[in-house]
DNA sequence: GGACGCTGTCATCTT
DNA sequence: ATAAGATGACAGCGT
């Protein structure tokens, strides 16, 4: 494919905190009356505001506006909008947080809905509402359940989106508008028809993961981190894997202290399992009386950002596979005003707190005791990543991926890296969270630690139950290991349990090491072939160049020969005792054919004539072909007028098949090596013959 | 649904 | 004797 030269390769910078920036000082501006340029009266409130916000966040804002071009317009809205419901609508367009409490959940509805109100998508209602007004219903039970069971129905969810979003399914499932729903429908309707119909919405969550996240990367840290909800507990075992998912690639997101809240408001966890978040990103370790198993798992877990995230198939409790899907939303409960909490929904595109900023609250605990059940069960589900299940914005991932790369973001940056490396920051804070840092092991043992795997570690109790987290476990030294165990009243099954841990995750890495190690091997072997192949190139072109050579040495030697045995005037019975002594390929005999009589001969000697034929002789030669072994006869001996008796000299390899093969001249003399050609001197000969 | 690659784990041997 | 490392074999999972 032709790569056009001439253009210039375009690479782009994203800040991920510019837009929340911007919000923030717009909304600072909103709250110091700076630059506002629209009073929006609410019931005989004025909100002040600025029309661009506001028209960017509301179709019917930005229809008014677009009709009143002047500034300083004070726009009343309808009396069905009411001041309840418009200022956390007005706060949301601001902060992209909304606020809301189960008393005005359905005035921000209807303003939403009149309002035209963006980003809001009629499915954290359609939760929400039923959730806070089904009171008759048992709120600790369903939601999991129903998360499970439609979870399993779940297949792989990234190749059948598209096939059940053309399902029936799909086509009959309607969003429930909140004008049409009556009270009975929105106190149980829509979670029912929510269950109805789970293959939807976790197709759709799916689509919105697997469209926008590698979903092979994700589901690297999905059976670990099942494994750890499972170790800890029924608190965290009533909260799927998926809030963590669904929140951390969203709370991993580049974080400065400019993005923090201008409130300040310290982010408190919804339930355990947003403690678990807490503590896991954060890799701080809680005070000791801080005893839920959810923060204790995390924190044992020793649970990057990146390794609490993702998707993955896991085998639960029944065997069956649980199928989870990611979202974006990160719900928390964050107490707003004094005593009242409030659900906080953040969107996805809003670079909300990093994970590290996720502190475990003491008092945000006890507060969260005195949450009333719905509340909790409300929160607990917004964890479990309902958006999922209902229908997720696609927006939100879309917004996700496009706002964010992998390096601003540590959840995806640690996933493009091996194994589930923790990113240099946390490692170092996990080393400041230590209370004894010890000295991690250089090299390959300390570059790939991982909690993948250990899977049973994470899945038994007793992993909660032990002051150090698994990484500790597997990265300290021998001796800083069994300093550590001595300083640690550990039972003995405690101890058993920390070897096998620190055993296989050894093994784990020797195991990359030695995949490693072959893979090298398997890449030497082949430079090594192609340098041998390359060698033997090299030999065979120098082999032809020698045989080129030795060619007209023979030629040159073939003539010198005749020109000797000429000048010397040989009698017939001479030469003939000459060539009974001499190879076959001698040269010599060419000065024999006017002597030789039979027919067989004659064809030796026309051959041998052939240079040619000699040429091939000599190639076959080298080239080691198959023929016997040839006996060279020394030329003193040859020369000798028959007095030697022949004998064998070094075998110099068959005399060419094709062109001498069982033709000796004589029976005793056999065939000649070609190196026997070489070695023929002339002075010999001529001496001989001059001597004769 | 099977092939294939990757990875973790176990058993066993070696260091 | 023990721990650690190396490695073949196997299984699970994703593509």
């Amino acid at each position: 494919m032709p790569v056009d030269s001439a253009r210039s390769s375009v690479f782009t910078y994203q800040s991920a905190v510019h837009s929340d920036h911007v919000l923030r000082c717009l909304d600072e501006q909103r709250l110091r009356d700076m630059l506002c340029d629209v009073t929006v009266v609410v019931e005989s409130r004025s909100f002040r505001a600025h029309r661009s916000v506001l028209a960017s966040c509301s179709d019917y804002f930005s229809a008014r506006f677009s009709s009143h071009g002047e500034a300083g317009v004070v726009i009343s809205l309808p009396d069905e909008v009411t001041v309840e419901g418009f200022e956390p609508l007005l706060q949301f367009a601001y902060t992209t947080k909304l606020l809301f409490t189960k008393e005005n959940i359905l005035e921000i509805r209807s303003c939403v809905s009149v309002l035209g109100f963006k980003n809001l998508d009629n499915s954290c209602f359609d939760f929400l509402i039923p959730k806070f007004f089904d009171s008759s219903k048992n709120a600790t039970t369903t939601p999991r359940k129903t998360c499970c069971r439609m979870k399993k129905k779940c297949p792989k969810p990234a190749k059948d989106f598209f096939a059940s979003n053309t399902d029936s399914d799909v086509d009959t499932y309607k969003p429930i508008s909140p004008a049409t729903m009556d009270e009975e429908e929105q106190q149980t309707g829509t979670a029912s028809r929510l269950l109805d119909h789970p293959q939807q919405s976790c197709d759709e969550a799916s689509l919105d993961v697997n469209t926008q996240i590698d979903y092979s990367l994700l589901c690297k840290y999905r059976k670990f981190q099942m494994a750890c909800l499972e170790a800890c507990g029924p608190e965290m075992a009533s909260m799927s894997p998926a809030p963590a998912e669904d929140s951390c690639p969203l709370s991993c997101m580049p974080h400065t202290k400019d993005s923090e809240e201008p409130t300040s408001s310290k982010h408190i966890p919804v339930t355990e399992g947003f403690d678990f978040l807490a503590s896991s990103s954060s890799q701080t370790k809680p005070p000791p009386s801080q005893g839920s198993k959810a923060s204790c798992c995390a924190q044992m877990c020793g649970l990057s950002c990146g390794e609490s995230v993702g998707s993955k198939k896991v085998k639960i409790e029944d065997g069956a596979e649980e199928l989870l899907e990611t979202s974006s939303v990160k719900p928390e409960l964050k107490n707003v005003s004094g005593d009242r909490e409030k659900l906080v929904l953040m969107e996805s595109h809003t670079p909300g707190p990093s994970c590290s900023d996720w502190q475990p609250d003491t008092e945000s605990e006890q507060m969260g005791a005195e949450r009333s059940s719905i509340e909790q069960e409300v929160a607990e589900h917004l964890a479990k990543g309902f958006w999922s299940e209902t229908s997720a914005p696609l927006h939100w991932l879309k917004q996700l991926d496009q706002g964010i790369n992998n390096r601003d973001c540590p959840f995806l940056w640690d996933l493009g890296a091996v194994g589930a490396r923790v990113p240099d920051g946390e490692e170092t804070n996990r080393g400041q969270g230590s209370p004894d840092v010890s000295s991690q092991n250089s090299g390959e043992d300390s570059d790939s630690l991982d909690t993948e795997g250990d899977s049973e570690f994470y899945n038994s109790e007793k992993a909660c139950e032990l002051p150090f987290s698994v990484e500790r476990i597997a990265s300290l030294s021998r001796n800083d290991f069994q300093q550590m165990l001595k300083t640690q009243c550990l039972t003995r099954e405690q101890l058993d349990f920390v070897h096998d841990v620190r055993r296989r995750s050894k093994n784990r890495i020797a195991a990359r090491r030695c995949r490693k190690r072959k893979l090298d091997c398997i890449h030497n072997l082949e430079c090594e072939i192609e340098k041998l192949r390359t060698e033997k190139h090299k030999l065979t072109t120098e082999r032809d160049r020698l045989d080129q050579q030795r060619l007209k040495t023979w030629q040159r030697f073939s003539g010198l020969y005749e020109k000797v045995c000429c000048e010397a005037a040989l009698r017939p019975e001479q030469l003939q005792v000459l060539a009974k002594y001499s190879p076959s390929a001698c040269p010599l005999f060419a000065l024999l054919s006017p002597l030789k009589s039979t027919s067989a001969q004659s064809q030796v000697l026309s051959e041998a004539q052939d240079p040619a034929a000699m040429a091939c002789a000599l190639a076959d030669s080298q080239a080691g072909s198959c023929g016997e072994p040839s006996i060279s006869v020394p030329m003193d001996a040859v020369l000798g007028g028959g007095q030697t008796t022949p004998q064998a000299l070094v075998p110099l390899g068959p005399t060419p098949t094709s062109t001498f093969s069982g033709r000796s001249l004589t029976s005793s003399t056999g065939g000649i090596g070609v190196g026997a050609l070489t070695s023929m001197r002339p002075e010999p000969v001529s001496k001989l013959i001059t001597d004769k």
